[in-house]
RNA sequence: GUUUCCGUGGCCUAAUGGAUAAGGCACUGGCCUCCGAAGCCAGUCAUGUGGGUUCGAAUCCCACCGGAAACACCA
């Protein structure tokens, strides 16, 4: 926030070391450790080490100059302080204008705080990507929550996003499942809970595909038929994967997540296999049919080692791969809409592929594979660093996580808040034990392993989204018994406390930190800020009496505590997470 | 073998190359006649190893150690 400040500020520094002959642009601003006291610093270190003149060392210098320029900017106004400290120049605010400026804005601003106008063309961000006719597991919601959070955080950096899901529909899963379905469940519908009755099904018949070699050839026969264009399988097919697909929308709905273009796997299956034959033509790819698949050397290409590697496109026997489709599929991307970038939201064990991918594109002459981008995350791992295996039977599926989370919840919350209507107190548990769920799957670096215990998915306490949330309650309780309407313009006349300072710091740096996860594609940024958020609003609540207070100092904190819901919700919602107003 | 990612207290995590490395969990002890105790306060404990770059390194570079992953027909 106040950009004006600081540009006015760097204007001097620029004028100074014009004068001095010092080289411009070296100083950059930060904020001052330890609060209690709010300003900016600017380290003089980089502009001390840039001197011609070595006479001095790089601290001393920069403590000298510290101090000429202190003097410089001693009459800027806004500032109550300046000083220099060990090369630094720390200047801080005269508190009252400051308060009111971050205040105000973020009132004035409400649901918008944080957030910039649209600029820029659009980005296309591709996450989820489930199969049909599985269930949905642990590692499929880190990918759901970290890519809808990254589309957040664009959109509230001015971007226009565009929410792609691509669905795979067809291969042998399909397949098995089917052909267990028509075998042993024929006619049978789905009940309420479509994914549950899906997930079950099918892991029937992945038990059966590998303990009954019967079953097996059954398959293979079933799979036969599908490619001869079986036209009672491809009814099947529709009916079951519209099932899937009404499940899947069963729990986006719940997550709280949407989709602007949904993109199939079967729709680029053939197109895939028309673009190998122009590759094969144009001589990029080589065809080893039929006792070798068609591959594209890219190491042979480029003249590089074991660095690309060798791209298989399709297998021997003529049916198509993921890189098959990859292709066309990227393609379609850019010709449907005019995008900045094209993001990939898939983890980090498909990274070759990604790269393989996009420099197949660029040999292709497309001129715009360099805007595709692989956003790479780590896996959801078990305790002990054991992969999840649906073999093994310890996947965490997605169905059991969020019911045994909000059975939980709504016990707390009945514990806590026995006089709720039980219809308030579903909705509270629910925000509240998806809000647990999602926050540690964009809590830690995209590129950390995840471990999923339940203990730790059902603790509601500690840094978890239900502290945050907690703030926000009590924020929210604070208004309410306030029981006025709350003006949109501040007056900080009173003396204000530390933590009332702090509270305002911290406030005021949700527009940075939006820019920056959105720069990085880093919703951990906003994560840790949002639980920062909180601490420090808890310390205000604990130690600073508002609707007990005083004089103008009454207002001025009911006006705080509404702003840092404000800026506690806004922080939430671009993870995802929906704040209860009470819990 | 090649490449990529990770290594911070007992466990998990944070820190645009900048000031005294910040939190959470767990453990121990305290705090509800006072805006909601899913909270607050207090206490013990940490940058894998060795070099280098720099005025300054958890952060950048090199080597090594430990863990994970990818590397021609699964996605």
């Amino acid at each position: 926030m106040f950009y004006d400040v600081k540009d006015q500020l760097t204007q001097l520094i620029d004028r100074f070391c014009n004068s001095r002959g010092l080289p411009v642009g070296k100083v950059e601003f930060r904020s001052i450790p330890f609060s209690g006291e709010w300003g900016i610093a600017a380290p003089l270190f980089p502009l001390a080490a840039a001197d011609p003149d070595k006479t001095l060392p790089v601290p001393k210098k920069a403590q000298a100059l510290a101090e000429v320029l202190k003097d410089q900017v001693a009459d800027l106004p806004g500032f109550s302080r300046v000083e220099a400290v060990r090369g630094y120049l720390n200047l801080y605010f005269e508190p009252r204008q400051y308060a009111e400026r971050v205040v105000s804005a973020v009132l004035k601003a409400g649901e918008a705080f944080g957030t910039r106008e649209k600029q820029g063309k659009q980005v296309m961000v591709e996450y989820s990507n489930p199969n049909t006719h599985k269930p949905l597991h642990v590692g499929h919601l880190r990918n759901v929550i970290l890519g809808g959070s990254v589309c957040n955080i664009l959109e509230a950096s001015g971007k226009k996003v565009i929410r792609a899901n691509y669905i795979g529909d067809i291969g042998l899963h399909v397949i098995k499942w089917m052909c267990n379905y028509e075998t042993f469940h024929q006619g049978e519908q789905p009940g309420k809970d479509i994914m549950r009755w899906m997930a079950d099904l099918y892991a029937e018949s992945d038990r059966r595909f590998a303990d009954d070699p019967d079953f097996q050839a059954q398959v293979r026969a079933y799979f036969g038929r599908w490619d001869a264009g079986d036209a009672q399988i491809h009814a099947l097919w529709e009916k079951t994967r519209g099932w899937s697909m009404q499940g899947f929308q069963q729990v986006y709905e719940l997550l709280g997540e949407h989709f602007d273009r949904i993109y199939f796997e079967s729709d680029v299956e053939e197109s895939g296999k028309v673009l190998v034959e122009g590759l094969i033509q144009s001589g990029l790819a080589e065809d080893g049919r039929p006792e070798n698949p068609v591959i594209i050397d890219l190491d042979k290409k480029l003249g590089t080692k074991e660095e690309y590697r060798v791209a298989v496109i399709l297998r021997s026997d003529g049916t198509s791969l993921y890189a098959t489709k990859e292709i066309p599929l990227a393609i379609m991307k850019f010709e449907e809409y005019d995008l900045d970038q094209s993001i990939y939201v898939i983890d980090v064990r498909q990274s070759l592929h990604m790269k393989q991918m996009s420099k197949v594109l660029e040999l292709m002459g497309y001129p715009w594979a360099g805007k595709i981008r692989h956003l790479a995350y780590e896996i959801v791992n078990l305790p002990g660093n054991v992969t999840m295996s649906s073999r093994d039977g310890t996947v965490v599926l997605l169905d059991d996580l969020i019911r045994e989370a909000t059975q939980r919840a709504l016990e707390v919350v009945r514990e806590k808040n026995p006089s709720l209507d039980p219809e308030v107190m579903q909705d509270v548990a629910e925000k509240v034990a998806l809000g647990a769920i999602k926050y540690p799957m964009v809590a830690r670096e995209n590129t950390k392993i995840v471990t999923f215990d339940w203990d730790s998915a059902l603790d509601f306490n500690g840094q978890s989204a239900p502290y945050i949330q907690y703030a926000v309650v009590r924020a929210n309780s604070i208004l309410r018994r306030f029981n006025q309407p709350v003006p949109s313009e501040a007056a900080f006349g009173h003396e204000m406390l530390p933590v009332e300072v702090n509270l305002i710091e911290k406030i005021s740096q949700l527009p940075d930190v939006i820019l920056k996860a959105a720069a990085e594609f880093k919703p951990s940024l906003i994560a840790t800020y949002a639980f920062e958020l909180a601490q420090v609003f808890n310390d205000f609540y604990t130690q600073c009496p508002v609707l007990s207070a005083e004089g103008s100092a009454r207002l001025s904190r009911v006006l705080l505590v509404k702003a840092a819901k404000i800026a506690l919700e806004n922080g939430l919602s671009t993870l995802g997470i929906q704040s209860p107003q009470v819990m």
